[in-house]
DNA sequence: GTCTTTCCTGATCGAATGTTCAGGGAAACA
DNA sequence: TGTTTCCCTGAACATTCGATCAGGAAAGAC
């Protein structure tokens, strides 16, 4: 039956998403395969046959975002090829934040394991923070020079883009019981503030 | 014994304390209240005699934390008393980059508890968040008013701040593992980048 | 048809989870 | 000197954890 087929070739992805959503909003430690599991409606063991264990379920999760992550920030500079340098860096920041929109967990998981040296996150950042974040360190550092960037320490100003556009969506719940606002800010709002931060000159019209 | 009143005495605290560490780390479901016990170097069912249960001892932590928190920031407030709105807002702005510095775990028990609409975010937000957050997003809004602060979303900017001043300390371990930078950054450099941020001008000497 | 491969389930493992409880031992009070 | 109160421990509880394994059902190859 192809119906099974599809059914067979969706559950894997079906449990990677399950999973993405159950370790984005209580950990890795807190996530129980058992949870993820009744979540797709399959059994436990399934998840152990498709990923050997909890362990690489967490890294196909990831390496599941990072891809697609990835693949839209080089269309983004691409698509800004022509432009200034801060211009161009606020392009990637512009989808920065609409990444964050789009999927919270995103940060999530970020903000999860970044905050204890464990292998895990060494291994997330060999394979998929490293390559991405120094190349927009370094931009930033050209933008400095040039004097169209605000000075200070890169990383920090990197960092904070990440922390503005992250947080905004991420802690949608805690800003809803806090305020009782439903929506949360347009990306063009965050972006304008990550330009106040970097201090670019709006552009010219 | 006096020695055993003072060891007991502070038991309590340093449970308390371990406590904030592996909830900080691994996340209310991730952390165990028998790996707590073990950081303290007591029984296990010693926590439950302190605390009713694993709920009310991460309660305990909370209040503990809040507590002092609160006390800063009103001794903030009252030193600032005479100042102007945004150079108050800015006092307020200096004391949590700082507190964030001292005890990133702060901003990491806020940042995992924040992203799913739990009992616990529930409690959180009415007993300490909600009269924190409020006044300094009134704040902000008068400084609007009086043209002395960048318009846009209190909200967004408020927690804006928070993500800058939370993040660049939480996240040292992430940091260090990509640049390997051991210090972190200096407190004043993220203070000026809330400045930035903000638009405040900076007063006149 | 049979054979092989792939996807998936149920039962089960030892270890670890939060919680309960009986009781020990030191300090405080009578 | 008893008696009560307060810290604290060790054993035990049922439940849940990640992981293993045998085997079944479906699809494709021959």
């Amino acid at each position: 039956m192809k119906a099974r087929t599809r059914a067979a070739g969706t559950a894997r992805s079906r449990i990677i998403r399950a999973a993405r959503a159950r370790f984005a909003s209580v950990g890795f430690e807190g996530a129980s395969t058992r949870q993820i599991a009744e979540d797709v409606g399959v059994a436990q063991s399934l998840l152990l046959y498709h990923f050997a264990s909890k362990e690489s379920l967490w890294k196909a999760v990831m390496d599941d975002l990072f891809v697609s992550a990835r693949a839209r920030l080089d269309e983004a500079e691409r698509a800004s090829r022509d432009a200034t340098i801060p211009e161009r860096l606020m392009a990637v920041a512009r989808l920065i934040v609409q990444l964050a929109a789009e999927q919270p967990d995103i940060h999530r998981l970020m903000t999860i394991e970044g905050r204890s040296e464990s292998d895990r996150l060494r291994w997330l950042v060999e394979r998929h923070l490293r390559p991405i974040h120094e190349k927009y360190i370094t931009w930033i550092r050209r933008g400095q020079r040039a004097r169209l960037i605000r000075s200070g320490d890169p990383v920090l100003l990197y960092y904070s883009i990440l922390a503005i556009a992250g947080t905004t969506y991420s802690l949608a719940p805690e800003i809803k019981l806090l305020t009782g606002t439903t929506s949360p800010p347009a990306p063009a709002a965050v972006e304008a503030l990550i330009r106040s931060l970097l201090q670019i000159e709006t552009e010219a019209p």
